[in-house]
DNA sequence: ACTGAGAATGCATACTAATGCTACTTAGCG
DNA sequence: CGCTAAGTAGCATTAGTATGCATTCTCAGT
């Protein structure tokens, strides 16, 4: 699958984001308790595309993701440039969204979010890795979920 | 000399600050040149100690001092843990709910929740003694309070 | 369908970093 | 003094990561 390489690398942000991981032997073995089955060499690559660092902490080297990589300029990235790289996951009840990003990154996020100024979004709050988005009705979440999951896909225009 | 140890990381530091380093033999050949001769196993603990990380960028690996290793959060303890102490106060509406804290605490305890990875929960924002999580559905919201209630009474188990 | 261009990946291996152990230096103490 | 404890650093080795090359897979164009 062709497909296969973006959700792959998709779980990596999430497993990275979520538990302490310290080698890609390790994120190789929860990849395959979610499905993938891939090689060192394959994890070493995504770390790389997905410019993962790997940095000392009080207990051990530790994989995390950053938003520098993503951010071409200070904060003033487009959500385009943004979304693929750091959003994690995509949800949505009633006339809310729930945007999950790579660890740090909600800020930025929310903020290319709140400079679209769309009209659907009544507001957005952000946390560390959580951004709340509160919309105008359930079809304005529809559409704007459907937006972000797209734009999330590639690093394609707007 | 012993106190030369913390003169080399300082140099370390600056140079890492001023230059591109991408290996630790690299490293070791710049402070050379500056009077200073240690073997590779030393800059590998310089740089444990520095909390200095090699990320990935356009021009391949890179040492990079700061921010990622600095913003690293040190509460990694369990919900089970946390709750009995920090939790306030537990509320909900519709799919969401709020958990009120001890002041300052929000965001750890909105950590340790989102480590949980409950399907449950869509995501969680902290502020500074509030979490506003949202759940899948009304149901989830019973399911997550509940729990929450319980592991708030005492140090139990998950 | 056939085919050439690229992308994606595995394999084997080169490269780089981390670490157990030992030695040495220094400071404090009886 | 001689001894011990703490802190550093080197050496040798292991652990872990990056990458050249070959193979396989996709897909557009014919």
């Amino acid at each position: 699958m062709t497909a296969s390489k973006r959700e792959r690398q998709h779980a990596i942000l999430e497993l990275i984001g979520t538990r302490e991981i310290g080698s890609q032997e390790e994120l190789r073995q929860l990849l395959l308790k979610h499905g993938w089955d891939v090689t060192q060499s394959t994890l070493s690559r995504d770390l790389r595309d997905l410019r993962i660092a790997r940095v000392p902490t009080d207990r051990g080297l530790r994989y995390v993701a950053g938003a520098e990589g993503a951010m071409e300029d200070g904060g003033r990235a487009p959500l385009a440039a943004l979304l693929p790289q750091l959003m994690v996951r995509l949800d949505g009840v009633a006339h809310q969204i729930v945007l999950r990003t790579v660890t740090g990154s909600a800020q930025t996020v929310a903020h290319a979010l709140d400079r679209e100024a769309s009209p659907d979004i009544l507001g957005t709050i952000a946390g560390d890795d959580t951004i709340l988005m509160i919309c105008r009705s359930e079809q304005a979440r529809e559409r704007v979920a459907r937006r972000l999951a797209l734009l999330a896909r590639r690093p394609g225009r707007t």
